[in-house]
DNA sequence: CCTCAAAATCGTTATATCGCAATTTACCGA
DNA sequence: TCGGTAAATTGCGATATAACGATTTTGAGG
């Protein structure tokens, strides 16, 4: 059974509910690949794609939506654990949380 | 991109998209789950219920929903080809299309 | 302190989804 | 050809999601 302290190779029914429900939208499932090669897929920014991911700003330029959208996808995004979020002065970066997203994939395998 | 050498491994971006939009709803994620065991999970049928998969009544019966509920939702599962259709007589059962569903994890696998 | 910039949150409108009851369609058996 | 039953379709109200502009919050740097 996953806890904090045991993340587990399963997903709670609602966990995987929630990231599904996460990736049923054309912009957030496309983010969570682009965010795959941050470097080639966002606009340069000073902080290190690779480690950090990408801030909103990039998104929004990348999905050409506003402000408050890309902001949005990306809550929603973390609220599923399908990105981890790093706060660095002014800009939140956001990266893949891979170890969720296996999870993720784990559960698809083994549980749909 | 299915071809002659990748016979359909990989779904195209708006079938992968289709699939996980059917399954982001709690009633039609749990079907799917259920369709693993139909004799297990749902009540006894006149048809074989392994070959063939269950019919609307049925489903109807184990998520305590409407009959056009039902009918919707597995409407929903077979448009993004998670189960498949069969019509017999009045009937119309539906299973799991592990085709299918091994393409959509195949790509949720890869691709995400 | 003040100002600027980035992001989060709020408030709103438009659209989509959910789930139902009612109806229609399809198919069976008498 | 008529009922009866299963399923699909239609139409509807309630709720949820999408996306935006405006505002507030957060932090950097004078």
């Amino acid at each position: 059974m996953p806890t904090d302290e045991n993340p587990g190779t399963q997903l709670q029914q609602d966990e995987l509910l929630a990231a599904l429900r996460a990736l049923s939208n054309p912009h957030r499932l496309a983010i969570l690949q682009w965010l795959r090669d941050p470097v080639k897929n966002f606009e340069e920014q000073k902080v290190d794609a690779t480690r950090y991911g990408v801030c909103v700003s990039s998104i929004r330029k990348r999905c050409e939506v506003s402000q408050s959208t890309a902001s949005q996808f990306m809550a929603t995004l973390a609220d599923a654990d399908l990105v981890q979020t790093t706060r660095i002065g002014q800009w939140t970066y956001f990266a893949r949380n891979e170890a969720a997203i296996d999870r993720f994939r784990s559960s698809v395998a083994t549980s749909l």
